[in-house]
Order: C-alpha cells, then sequence, then structure tokens
DNA sequence: CCAAAAGTGTTCGAACTACACCCATGT
DNA sequence: ACATGGGTGTAGTTCGAACACTTTTGG
C-alpha cells in the first residue's frame, strides 16, 4: 500500500459521456438514451458511466462505448472535461465527454431497443439532462475542426461508400453546399481513395461508383509531408 | 441533504495544472515549479493544485492561476482531462489541464523566487514529474491551432507592442519564418491593430512603432461575418 | 421517353509567395 | 560613416470559387 499522501483532499465521483455520432445519408445523428437510474430517471441523456477504480479515463470511455455499441475499437476521442457544480442533479460528479464515430448501419433496430436507444437528428436534438447538449454542442465544433484536417470522416460511413455519400456527409459536418467538381477535383488530387468496379445502385438508377478509404496510401503520403484538407 | 444516489461508485482526487505561456521576444517560455510536497517534492513540474468540494474546474483553475501568478482575470482554456491510472506516483489522482497566456513583463524576479517558479524555453523543458511535460506538448500543439484563427496571442504580449514582436511571436508559435513585408500586409488587411505615435526604441536605433489590439473593431468586424487568420 | 442522380473541365479572381531596397538613428 | 533593425510594393503563381451540360438507366 503506498502513503496516503493526498489525504485532506476532496475525492469526486468521475463519469464519462459519450457523444455517438452517426450518418444517415443526409444528417448527422446522435445515439440518445433513456436513463435508467435517478436521478432524472426516464429523461433523455448521452450514455455515460462511472468511472471505476482499476481503469484510465480512457478505458472508461472505451468500456462504455463499447458496452453500449457492441463494437470495439471505434474511433474515439476526448472532449473535455465538464465540472461544474451543479452539472449533475443528484451529487457532485465531473465528467470528462468523449465523441466517438461510427457507421448507423452497424446498430440493427434490436440492438437499439435493447439500450432504450434512438437516433436523433443533431439539428433536432431534445432536451437533455444536465449538461449533455453543450457537450453535443462541443463535440459538433471539435468534429467540424477535425474534420477538415484529418480523414476521420470516413469513420462514418460503411467501408465501401460512393462520391455523393461522402460530399453528402461533408455537407452535413460543415452545414454548407460544396460544388460537385470542386470536391472530387479534391479528392482526385489527394489521391487516398481506391475506386471500385461496383456500383451502388440504391441511390439513383444509374448507379455510383463505390470508392474505399486507403489507409496505407493516407499513412504513406503523411510521412511526405502530405496534409489532408476538405 | 440530497439523496446519495451514487454510492456505489468509486470516488477520485481531481487535480488542475496550469501551463502558464509566457514571450520573451524570441522564444516561448512556461513557468515551471519546484514541486513544495511529496512524492516528488523537490522536482520540476507545473502548478496545480487539487479540486476543492466548493468549486467547479474552472473555479480551480482560476485559483491556482491565480494564487500563483497574483494576477486575475488571464486568458485560460482547458487542455484535456489526463487520466491514466498510475500518472500521479502518489495515489491516482485526475487531472485537468488548463493553458494560460500571459505577460512575462507583470512578473517580478521576486514573484518567482517567491513561488520557486522559473520561465523555462518551451524548447528547453527539463523532465517534469508525472505527465506534466505531456501537458505541454498538447498545450503547443492546440496553442497553435487556436492562435491561426484568433487573436489569443495579444495576451502574449504587453498592451503596447511592435510589430516585430508581434511577428517574432507567430514564428515562435508556429516556428517558423514568416516574410516581414507578407505578415504586415494581412494585419494590414484585417484592421483590428491601433497604430500609436509612440516608438519602442529598445529593439533597434531606429526604433519600432507601438501598436496595440483594438478589441472593439474586431468584435465589430466577427459580426460582420469577418475571421482571424494568420 | 423521361425523371433523377452521376459524372466531367474551364475560366476567373483572390490570396499567397517570393523578393530587394531605402530609412532612421545611436554609437 | 556605418551598422542595425524598421519599414515598404510588385509580379508571378497557385488555389479556390463559380459555372452547365452529357450520361445512364429504372420505371
Amino acid at each position: 500500500m503506498t502513503a496516503a499522501f493526498y489525504q485532506n483532499e476532496t475525492k469526486f465521483y468521475v463519469a464519462v459521456d459519450c457523444i455517438i455520432l452517426g450518418f444517415d445519408q443526409k444528417e448527422l445523428n446522435v445515439l440518445l438514451y433513456k436513463r435508467k437510474f435517478e436521478p432524472m430517471m426516464g429523461q433523455w441523456s448521452l450514455m455515460g458511466g462511472f468511472i471505476k477504480a482499476g481503469e484510465s479515463i480512457e478505458e472508461a470511455a472505451s468500456r462504455v462505448l463499447t458496452d453500449c455499441t457492441g463494437i470495439d475499437n471505434l474511433f474515439m476521442e476526448q472532449v473535455g472535461a465538464y465540472g461544474d457544480i451543479t452539472r449533475d442533479l443528484g451529487e457532485r460528479v465531473i465528467s470528462v465527454a468523449y465523441y466517438s464515430l461510427v457507421n448507423m448501419n452497424d446498430f440493427s433496430s434490436e440492438t437499439l431497443e435493447e439500450y432504450n436507444a434512438v437516433w436523433a437528428k443533431v439539428s433536432e436534438v431534445p432536451q437533455l439532462i444536465f449538461d449533455h447538449n453543450q457537450m453535443i454542442t462541443d463535440t459538433l465544433a471539435r468534429l467540424r475542426r477535425k474534420a477538415a484536417t484529418r480523414p476521420v470522416g470516413f469513420n462514418l460511413l460503411p467501408e465501401k461508400f460512393t462520391l455523393p455519400q461522402l460530399q453528402n456527409l461533408y455537407e452535413a459536418i460543415y452545414q454548407t453546399q460544396l460544388d460537385k467538381r470542386n470536391f472530387r477535383k479534391k479528392l482526385n488530387a489527394m489521391d487516398i481513395l481506391e475506386k471500385l468496379d461496383e456500383k451502388d445502385k440504391k441511390g439513383s438508377k444509374r448507379g455510383a461508383f463505390y470508392y474505399m478509404f486507403n489507409k496505407e496510401k493516407y499513412d504513406h503520403l503523411l510521412e511526405q509531408g502530405f496534409y489532408f484538407s476538405l
């Protein structure tokens, strides 16, 4: 047992909350849960959990993510710590928010029901408990910055996606319209996508070619001082 | 007394650590302290402190900043939460890092001695305790992003500063050389500086004109959709 | 045959880069 | 008089923005 160096100090409950973002071909969505315990039971909230004695913050966030999605190794990044005194109406709780980017197709409606979870368009998020709405706002700001300079957007799409899908995604992230030709020109110049022979026929009669993000190519270009930018 | 909703959960010590950055006409500097208590007493570290029961994280960071600089209302922004299990060698402590941008001239050598504090060039920071070196690294990355799009750099300079000083600052932040004429052209175009009649004669025989950041003008331009960018 | 989305190049202007000389003054 | 840093303008290039028509095919 180590000495109790800090015994005069106060201890706090520390939780993690997860902002799980998905994309449904038109808009960004966030996964919301009906809270299963007091206080505020039955209200909409983000999925969260208390940090346990033996785990780091990252581990806690990763555990919560896996527990409530059934998926491992999701893209995940810290948003920040939230610590207003009265932010939790139960007791004083400090929370560290993490956001994650997922492919909505990986969530069956059974999984969602099992967890009392629903996807909500980020433009139509209801009032959530505590400061969870603020966490979502902060996450979206962070995502906009991040997506502009790092290829994180691909986490929101299936492995195989079409260029119109990709463009819709960036339009959703930036809340703006992009020019089709300029968008494709840029991607073409970056040379980080793999064009497949296969077409997606769901979106149109003509069909759009599938592409895949080529991580090896991207990593290789990075080493040569290349910078992603969209 | 509110009900003890979460009594089965674990509580943690939560601290704040402050990365205080200054600029000395040539390079970014960070304020380091000799730690005054165990464990790791006498080692170099950032200034920090435990969060107390009655204060938010921000309030704690603000208190620590004021306590160890004697200055109120410093520019301050959260860097993130650090929570590896073994990051603190004493006991398990979660820490939230904040960085602050200060004017080094506001620190007398007496103040520094009083606190066992020294300025260290960010390029020559010694080994610090725990994950404090990492916190500084993360802060510098954050500052580079922030300084490019927000006028935060002025916090590192005296109220009155010269254009060569300002340029040196940005060169220090970005670790690159900037072209004098292009730099000035950009600033001129932004029209957020007030040119004074007074000259600073310390840097050269000829002297360089003092300028001030005009916050009113900047705020006004912001409303019109203007974006700062350097 | 037609509606609906996919795909494709060029032109223009703005913004960034590169670059060299004169100025003011303390010593 | 000279060394030192402060101050200024222009030309060339690159990058981003605007823009319209053809193709494919399921219904």
